[in-house]
DNA sequence: AGACTGAATGATCTGTTGATTATTCAGAAA
DNA sequence: TTTCTGAATAATCAACAGATCATTCAGTCT
């Protein structure tokens, strides 16, 4: 298994290659075959489909993506409330750069949220878990209230939707953007509600 | 001007009907105009062109939905709390329907926002404005803190932003959507962090 | 003059044809 | 037997022609 794994990322990086220099549409099985010296048919003993050799390289992608959300998540010098800022504006400038300045990035992104829908719930689910955990450690730390942290972590994922797809919805530059996630997440921490005391920090 | 504002009503009158029984694209404004009793270039004497037309719809439309909102906003026998929580339920609901039901009224809610962004935010701006005057009222009934309502209710908005276009975002059913509003808004409203006494009611 | 018409214009849509290319699979190589 | 090939298939794409339609404007009517 250690030879198909290799034959794999063989045809992985080859892909990598072509789609970020020529782009998803405009790269051919037979284009990623030949880089791998062998038939079109035989990739398909690896993938099932040209689609889903796309969302292998996301996918690795976004590992090392979530690795660094992870360890803001958990940075031991900080307090709950700041590792969540940091948390979502990690996600913020990634997704920003990324789409910004390559567009075969974008044009990728594109097609796999088109066409698997259940890639984009994965990588919500992967995140939700960071962020469940970082909401029962601030309950922990008396930094947070939440009842029911599983839920809370869907439902700041739902207020802060707009920052995560920022060039869909929105042609605003990245420090507009920064400036409303701070006011979002503000909202999203101390909510509108007076305190008759301060809040522990 | 009568005359004029009347011979537009007409037309506007003549699109509706077509439009919501054919749909945008379908309709040609040859027919609008025949419906009229008009030429074709007898109607670039009153809007600048078909989208136009389609647009005065909307706006006539969304008037409605605006005056309902303002009465939901302002309703003297509830407190700020329930009226923020109504306003945006009944954003939900009412675009939900919309679009759920009547394909006619997706196609031009879609080119709509495609070709005249600027309809949108005008749409958003209204409803900041009874939004930013419900947190004042709130402000004043104690029931909110919040320093600074128009920016607050920017947030507010951006933070519900998955919940103006439900189906853009997500097939899910209505009762689903409604219970994830419901905790956005909990969220947004109550925070995550605790409070050392009960906030007012 | 001011209100209107409707033919002319050019942009956009539609349908069609001929590639191109993802995917499959019968069989060759190992 | 297992691994791989490459021709065959079917789906998708690109380009083009023709038709349709939004928009304009020279000219008519009142």
């Amino acid at each position: 298994m250690s030879e198909k794994d290799s034959v794999r990322t063989q045809i992985v990086d080859a892909a990598k290659k072509r789609f970020s220099h020529f782009g998803y549409a405009k790269t051919t099985m037979a284009e990623v075959a030949s880089d791998c010296s062998m038939s079109p048919g035989n990739l398909y003993r690896f993938f099932p489909g040209k689609l889903d050799i796309a969302e292998a390289i996301a996918t690795e992608d976004y590992q090392k993506h979530l690795e660094l959300l992870r360890k803001v998540a958990t940075d031991p010098k900080k307090p709950a409330r700041e590792r969540l800022y940091d948390f979502f504006f990690e996600e913020l400038r990634r997704t920003f750069h990324k789409l910004e300045k390559d567009p075969r990035a974008y044009e990728m992104a594109v097609v796999i949220s088109r066409e698997k829908p259940a890639f984009a719930n994965w990588m919500l689910a992967q995140e939700r878990e960071i962020l469940t955990a970082l909401l029962e450690d601030g309950n922990r730390l008396g930094e947070f209230a939440s009842p029911k942290p599983p839920a809370c972590a869907e439902h700041i994922q739902s207020a802060l939707m707009k920052f995560r797809y920022p060039q869909l919805w929105s042609q605003l530059p990245l420090p507009k953007l920064e400036e409303e996630l701070e006011g979002v997440m503000g909202l999203v921490i101390d909510g509108l509600s007076p305190r008759k005391h301060e809040a522990a920090a």
